[in-house]
DNA sequence: GATGGTTTTGCAACAAAGTGCAAAATGAAG
DNA sequence: CTTCATTTTGCACTTTGTTGCAAAACCATC
């Protein structure tokens, strides 16, 4: 529902092939919205369709060649219409917090630290990348435009959202870590149990 | 993907009908993982026939009849070694921040305000309700059991989600308020083209 | 006991997202 | 100039999520 939307809004920033979005959805666009190659290629087939989108130069062979796409203005207007358009905030969906749950009603889930662990290196990495982003592209500067402030303004949600993750997961790992501590009073103490 | 995991962790904690785990889906575990009720049917169709749940008591009519289901020791298995596998951190997907992102594209988003404001409203009674849920069922005790830490620490991710979503929305909004700052030193006032 | 509303279950069609695979062009190596 | 790997594009299939609608049971009322 939004993939068209995030494709617009890379081809307005810059026009591209493909391929290049792709690759750009590796990245900058990539870290809010995924999008593998084939589901692009697909979306850029439709948005040319309708109108919004067209290939750039003038050779026009079917397969292989390259394809540079621009957003035409109703693509501009249609981007433009989805911005001002209101929207439910999107709900939480996901499958690590339902994973401890599950562990919660099953009582398993033995070694969960690990995997707890793990993801959380993982937000540290992201989180590292992304302060990187920001050193490079947002120094502190007064006077900068409505659109750079967006974009800034975008980038901290990524970094904040990593923060909560790290916190969180660095919450969970302590709680589950220290005592155990079995409703009917039992104290197990090393035993592999704990999970 | 995680659907009939979260089905199966329902039914564990209380076998129900599949209008009882509707219901279930507007509170409790739909915070983390949302289901309508065709959807919850259909799965409990395929649950079923892979032998992972059963139907309770004894009548078996086709339509319109209650049916409780309950989970098999298979269903168990399959839940738990769903929590024992790796997955990946699910990646950001979230519609709004894409959006800004495309007003900082297009240059509009005249109103982008109102809509952030609207969303910190949403998201202060999320809050709220999380809250009223950790008062109600997680006072503050000792010697907890493992079970409960669990869900605690699940509702606690709910709880500090939201708390991220207001601090961000609340930044982004001041950050957008003062001074609009225009690249080319132009101090565009009331005038609505800001966005 | 027919009628009409509500509850409970479910099918069917569609839309969005994810995966596997291959065709046309391009470029380098023998 | 043939062969082979790589680049770029794209089709087809599958799964997952969403929406619209309806059938069977159940319950009340006339």
């Amino acid at each position: 529902m939004s993939l068209p939307h995030a494709i617009l809004t890379a081809l307005l920033e810059k026009p591209s092939s493909g391929l290049e979005l792709t690759r750009r959805f590796d990245r900058s666009i990539g870290y809010f919205w995924q999008a593998t190659h084939q589901q692009i290629y697909r979306e850029l087939g439709k948005l040319e369709q309708a109108g919004h989108i067209r290939v750039l130069p003038s050779r026009q062979p079917t397969r292989g060649q390259r394809k540079e796409y621009e957003v035409l203005p109703a693509g501009r207007e249609e981007l433009a219409s989805w911005v001002d358009r209101r929207e439910e905030p999107r709900a939480v969906r996901d499958p690590l917090l339902l994973r401890l749950r599950a562990a919660a009603a099953t009582g398993g889930g033995a070694d969960l630290d690990e995997e707890l662990r793990r993801h959380l290196l993982l937000h540290r990495q992201q989180l590292a990348a992304y302060r990187e982003i920001e050193r490079r592209d947002f120094p502190p500067e007064r006077r900068v435009s409505r659109e750079d402030r967006l974009r800034h303004v975008v980038l901290r949600g990524g970094i904040e959202l990593e923060s909560f993750w790290i916190a969180w997961l660095s919450d969970t790992l302590s709680e589950l870590a220290d005592g155990p501590g079995e409703p009917d009073g039992v104290r197990p103490d090393a035993t592999a149990d704990g999970a």
